[in-house]
DNA sequence: GATTCAGTTAAGCATTTGCTTAAGTATTAA
DNA sequence: TTAATACTTAAGCAAATGCTTAACTGAATC
């Protein structure tokens, strides 16, 4: 495979809400920033900014077209953290069904 | 469900490596601090640290015995993880069926 | 050519983060 | 009771983060 272009971290690049925003937001396909943007109540250099991050981290593609930049998904490099995630879903599953059961068990407050 | 007491970010919890490497190292059961910090360069107050930042994600429990303080993996909040995350593997898949399809196609060069 | 539009880059700033060492708190052991 | 153990909390600091406004680049339009 064409090498994922020396990946900043993945981790810390989905950590901020606004950058889940803009990836959540191009699930609905390619945009350019002033579309992303506007969503957001925060400047146009503070998305661009923002869109670098995901860029260095591999997550999203730029593409000129005259004076925009559409932006788009390249959700590959989130693979790390499904996979580092799927190691802690059997535990949490094993949780979920003692706690099942527990609550079945016990007819009080469920709150 | 018995809230999950206020939990700061998850995905910024998870976003540091020393943290998830804590993690990791707590799927093998509940363990004192010293023994958590042991593969760590890294001075004891920091892990504490760190695991106060995984004990307000709600990603571990605390109990004390004696002296000691033994932390438990509590993988729950690591759903909103996984949750977030899922949406995205239809992309990704799609991507490397794709891709899969164009590598099999194309037999130069594969590093 | 001059202006507008779409966006990035630069500079600055407040806050947060991740560490350190030093000091404090329980609990056990001598 | 004194000292050692197993931590946490406090204080301080350098670096990173997330924003802002101002200045720049490049393409389209007048």
């Amino acid at each position: 495979m064409s090498r994922p272009a020396a990946s900043a971290d993945v981790f810390a690049a989905i950590a901020d809400p606004t950058r889940r925003s803009l990836l959540d937001q191009l699930r609905q396909g390619e945009q350019p920033v002033k579309q992303l943007a506007a969503p957001f109540d925060m400047s146009l250099p503070a998305i661009s900014q923002h869109l670098s991050v995901l860029c260095e981290a591999g997550l999203v593609i730029q593409r000129r077209v005259g004076r925009q930049r559409f932006y788009r998904l390249n959700p590959e490099p989130l693979k790390q953290v499904s996979d580092w995630v799927a190691y802690y879903e059997q535990f949490w599953r094993e949780k979920l069904d003692v706690l099942g059961q527990y609550m079945e068990e016990a007819p009080w407050d469920k709150t």
